[in-house]
DNA sequence: CTGAAAGCGCTTACAG
DNA sequence: CTGAAAGCGCTTACAG
């Protein structure tokens, strides 16, 4: 049996209320109380009950994290950054994998809510999420809108777009090609295509993107790129993974690159970074995305809704390898 | 305020006894009282406190994960399996990134033992551990050896370093290093170290393995590996990260491969084998492992210690791509 | 400076 | 088939 507040209390010779007392450092208590307490916890290898505690406190200081999967080196690094910053400041994390599909996090929703996590950080495409957030459970978003009240915090994907295609035509590139996911969901991801598309435009070029369905393999989509645009000699891809998948192709098409073909990619994780270090590509700052997530999570927990920005696009770097 | 098990009663005209009963499905209930209590906890919104429910049941069917990183492909890998088929059988999952660090080892262990869980898989070099071990929490552990008692659970090492060698043989290699983390770290991995060292013997040949000392940068020692080995004409690392790094120098270093050099690595993750699909590799079974930690520590939960089976070792499997 | 009591939201014997 | 009571392990007014 697992000691409680009572054992510690009896070998100590005090009430549980005392035990209570030095363990939250409250009130008034004798130097001698406290050393007989903390001798007694150490006795019996006692550590408080967190269950308890938070039942009381009706505060649990957990928080759900649902990513789509965290094999996704972009999710598996925000993972780590929130999961490391919500440890340092108190917070656990219960991690959800959703793969983007709205009947899981639907269940891991629930179960964030039985569980009573203090609040949510949700990078999701599906709306269910908004039937819950109006039982006041404190949600912010990663990259994608869910409801007009949630606070969504990105990157500046409008500036990430126009860097890359600015590089690209720089580079002396003639024809442009952008690769992106569905349209129809409003993320500000889309943001990155927008920019493409509006560079192109302003030098009189006609912006052409491709466009990966929801839950598509991408391979299909490049190789019919390849196909169809023979005369491409740059893609700007809307992540580094299909970036990687364009790189392959290329190789196997024997199109040289950078010389016949250069190309871009967006996230610039410390992953794809190491493995394949010549990619160029627009670099998300992860951690800070991870850190002003949770700072303004943490408002919205500790009940500040007024200032509380609906949106926050932070800045991205150019990471110039080889393959521009 | 959220609704408790008392408004439904209040609500349904029943008691709170009645409400926890058709909530649980137990004892004899009428229908109509069952449909009268659905219909009071759709009306309010009602979901059960798990809190509470735990703090009864000492039972929380959550389970700590602690790995050193999730932004490493393979454990990002690693924490999406175990976290899905945690999901799966009805568990929770906490994850703690360590960074391979103790101290933080330890302070996510007492903070796992504080909320309860019912049990840690942990991806640990570090013993602090045991400590807690003792407590009677149910521990797991993948590919490391943390105690006599802990089981472990990972790939065949011996056979994967095995296969990479003879392939590297099989192709013609003379001359073939071995790229490996300090040998001092009593683990399961170490096998696919004594593997390439055995075989090369059996051939006649002078084993060689760079080992990359604790928390530092491999860069370094690979560059060190190229300039001493000149002759080098097989790299087997014992890691894809590495193995993505060697191919970097070659080229680098303008050395051809798979012509002049070949390189294979160990893992096979979706991540790397998306971004660097030539890349040869010892892929492990990481599902399996994920799936046969869980059961056996959800053996160990149940109380089942008798037929813990202390070292599993799952098959590997060869994925030749270009570089070799 | 310290303790007895009530309560956080549940569940489970025990009665009826 | 249903309810009142006790208790899981804490914390916090309230008294003293």
């Amino acid at each position: 049996m697992k000691p409680s507040i009572h054992d510690v209390a009896k070998i100590a010779g005090v009430s549980p209320t005392t035990v209570s007392r030095v363990l939250n450092n409250r009130g008034y208590i004798s130097e001698k109380t406290k050393e007989k307490v903390y001798r007694a916890m150490e006795e019996i290898n006692y550590f408080p009950n967190d269950l308890a505690r938070s039942l009381f406190r009706k505060r649990t200081n957990l928080i759900g994290l649902i990513i789509p999967n965290s094999s996704n080196p972009f999710f598996g690094e925000l993972a780590f950054h929130i999961e490391s910053i919500c440890a340092s400041m108190g917070y656990k994390l219960l991690l959800c994998n959703s793969l983007h599909r709205k009947d899981k996090e639907e269940k891991y929703l629930e179960m964030l809510i039985r569980n009573q996590v203090d609040g949510v950080i949700a990078v999701t495409y599906n709306r269910g999420i908004l039937n819950y957030h109006r039982q006041n459970l404190p949600i912010v978003a990663i990259d994608h809108y869910l409801s007009e009240t949630i606070p969504v915090i990105g990157s500046d994907n409008y500036d990430g777009g126009k860097k890359a295609t600015e590089l690209l035509i720089a580079k002396g590139c003639r024809h442009i090609i952008h690769i992106n996911g569905p349209i129809e969901l409003k993320t500000p991801a889309n943001l990155r295509r927008k920019a493409y598309e509006d560079v192109m435009r302003q030098h009189g070029r006609q912006p052409i993107t491709y466009e990966v369905p929801f839950h598509q393999n991408y391979q299909e989509v490049i190789s019919k790129l390849f196909d169809e645009q023979p005369a491409a000699d740059g893609i700007f891809a809307s992540d580094d993974l299909m970036a990687a998948t364009v790189i392959t192709e290329a190789k196997k098409r024997r199109k040289d690159i950078p010389g016949q073909l250069k190309v871009i990619g967006y996230d610039g994780t410390e992953a794809v970074q190491s493995i394949l270090p010549e990619l160029t590509t627009i670099q998300q700052p992860i951690e800070l995305i991870s850190k002003t997530a949770i700072e303004i999570l943490s408002k919205a927990i500790e009940g500040e809704f007024d200032d509380l920005p609906l949106e926050t696009y932070l800045p991205v770097q150019l990471l110039e390898g080889g393959t521009t």
